[in-house]
DNA sequence: TTGAAAGCGTTACCAT
DNA sequence: ATGGTAACGCTTTCAA
């Protein structure tokens, strides 16, 4: 692309360069620009299809007009979904959206953000994949704009749009307990996040309170790259004796999935023999067979309110911070057993 | 985050700014910079959190090390996936990625790749709208290294990685064939997108082949926002009198899905009454009732080779152009009504 | 009403 | 071996 500079145009018009930037940045009448350089000015600039270098502006102003997002990966429908939100939201304000992936691991995470720090981005949003600390904490102290989305540091005061997890899970649990399940399992993740805990502990207090059995083989958690296999044993596990299970609540939609395939493969009616829940929704659950009960997030409004408390926080000097959790909503379908 | 110079630390140590910067560069060694100092400037540096503004660099080099992607909605996974890989392949190559979803729309997409390349992104992957020549023959002609994703200008000759859609679409149609199905529909999209265009032609094609009817009403092209209104009026006029479908292929994963859904609102037996298949696979497809047969697409490999010829393209000054097109497998499940 | 010039942080060339 | 300095393109303050 051929380049036309500010200083071209100065140069061609024979007026100075800070007439010119003046002019182009809208400044010209407050700074006493004559109409006609002005009209000059701006003419010759769409004539010669002038574009500002953003590194120059960058470099200036200090800002970059780009805000970046970290989650772990960008391919999981959940995290590209609040991308292409936040894309929207951020577009409308005049910023660009620069994304990394992370794998769920705290190298690469710490990595990234350094990364998108080295760039200048005016403001981050975080899923972080909760281990780090000192960079959380880094970005804090330094008053850096950020928000952390479904991910939170309970011990350390930021941004945050979360789900209202114990909700949920409950709201999935209480289902399959009015459909007259006694026996309720729980499938989730091994891994150390407080959302996945929040999960966790909201089904062991609804089956308490309804004063339920949680026995031993009840509750399985699964590595994060778990394989067919794993979820085959751990189903079979949860369908014999001791535990007899009558119904399984999956922490996560592909939890869910995947549990559904390997009780087909094992030939369990669903819900006959065992009901289950997903906490998390994905597209055509209604078509699977059975149809799955599940938790609906809502992931647009997590978007959004992440880009409208990071703009905020950008903008206003000493905003301290905003934790917010969206309400989440039971679909009912056959896989749950409802009457 | 205080920053700290490159002069700060000349400054401090007592030493140029440009021992300062070759130093860091690496190029201490080749420019003679005594060991001695080159130590005291790294430590001091390290010390310090030294981290290079990529503003100045990248006004000072021309270069941003960024790749942009340019596709139509990124929370699609078709193209969150293919982002996944491309991030990662840049990654390994020292680029971040930055992206825009266009949302089929030209202005759009003209916008945002215009905006990229204001940001002096080093390098553009692009799943166009296919309606934007005008953009794309300006990157050709300033010999700006791009690559066209999925969406081709057949009259442009350009850098392009997309599938083997005729070769997909004709083993869709010859399964259902092999399977005993003679009045076989098309359902597809009302865009006009060559990716598109050879689905339908290759349906067309392959009946030809096989000697069967194309009658009226046997092909429908949905609109891009249709809703389940518009695929159960389709459904309906191709199960009654004169077309008496007994099998439909769907040009993309959503509308496969979408038209099951209705199928099964109007209690039409899959396969019995109906059979089909999809072009393009979706998570748990498998898990369907009835199970879906479809054409597996190779995303990954999209991702994959679009950066490396990107790269290729990004490195060698006379680079022509390259164009692939992905094979594709035909994954059969019950849906197809194979014996 | 306009122009000149400093400065943003780096790199790279030219001196010494 | 090392330092000085122009240049990258832009914004903004100060002078005129």
């Amino acid at each position: 692309m051929k380049k036309v500079s500010i200083k071209d145009i100065a140069q061609h018009l024979n007026v100075s360069v800070s007439a010119v930037s003046l002019t182009l940045n809208g400044k010209g009448d407050e700074k006493r620009i004559s109409k006609t350089t002005q009209k000059r000015i701006v003419e010759y600039a769409q004539e010669q299809n002038y574009r500002p270098n953003s590194f120059a502006k960058g470099l200036q102003k200090g800002k970059s007009e780009i805000i970046g997002l970290v989650v772990p990966n960008i391919s999981d429908v959940f995290f590209s979904r609040i991308a292409r939100r936040i894309e929207k939201q951020a577009e409308q304000a005049g910023y660009d959206v620069i994304f990394s992936s992370t794998g769920e691991n705290i190298e690469k995470e710490s990595k990234k953000i350094q990364s998108m720090l080295d760039r200048q981005v005016d403001g981050l949003i975080i899923a972080s994949c909760q281990k780090n600390t000192s960079d959380i904490l880094k970005l804090k102290q330094n008053n850096f704009p950020f928000v952390l989305i479904d991910r939170l540091y309970p011990e350390i005061e930021t941004n945050y749009v979360g789900f209202d997890n114990v909700g949920g899970v409950s709201s999935a649990v209480n289902q399959l307990i009015q459909a007259g399940r006694k026996r309720i399992g729980f499938v989730t993740l091994s891994m150390n996040l407080g959302t996945i805990r929040e999960r966790l502990d909201s089904y062991l207090q609804t089956m308490k309170e309804h004063a339920l059995p949680v026995e031993n083989g009840f509750v399985h958690e699964m590595d994060y790259n778990n394989d067919e296999a794993d979820m085959q044993n751990v189903i079979r596990e949860m369908l014999k004796k001791p535990c007899n299970i009558e119904a399984i609540v999956f922490a996560t939609h592909f939890l869910a999935s995947e549990g559904l395939r390997q009780l087909k493969e094992l030939n369990i009616r669903v819900p006959d023999d065992v009901a289950i829940v997903s906490y998390g929704e994905q597209k055509d659950f209604d078509l699977f067979e059975p149809a799955i009960t599940a938790v609906n997030l809502p992931i647009n409004e997590m978007g959004d309110k992440a880009v409208d408390i990071l703009l905020r926080n950008m903008k206003e000097t000493n905003f301290s911070y905003e934790q917010l959790r969206l309400k989440t909503e039971l679909v009912v379908r056959k896989s749950c057993g409802a009457k």
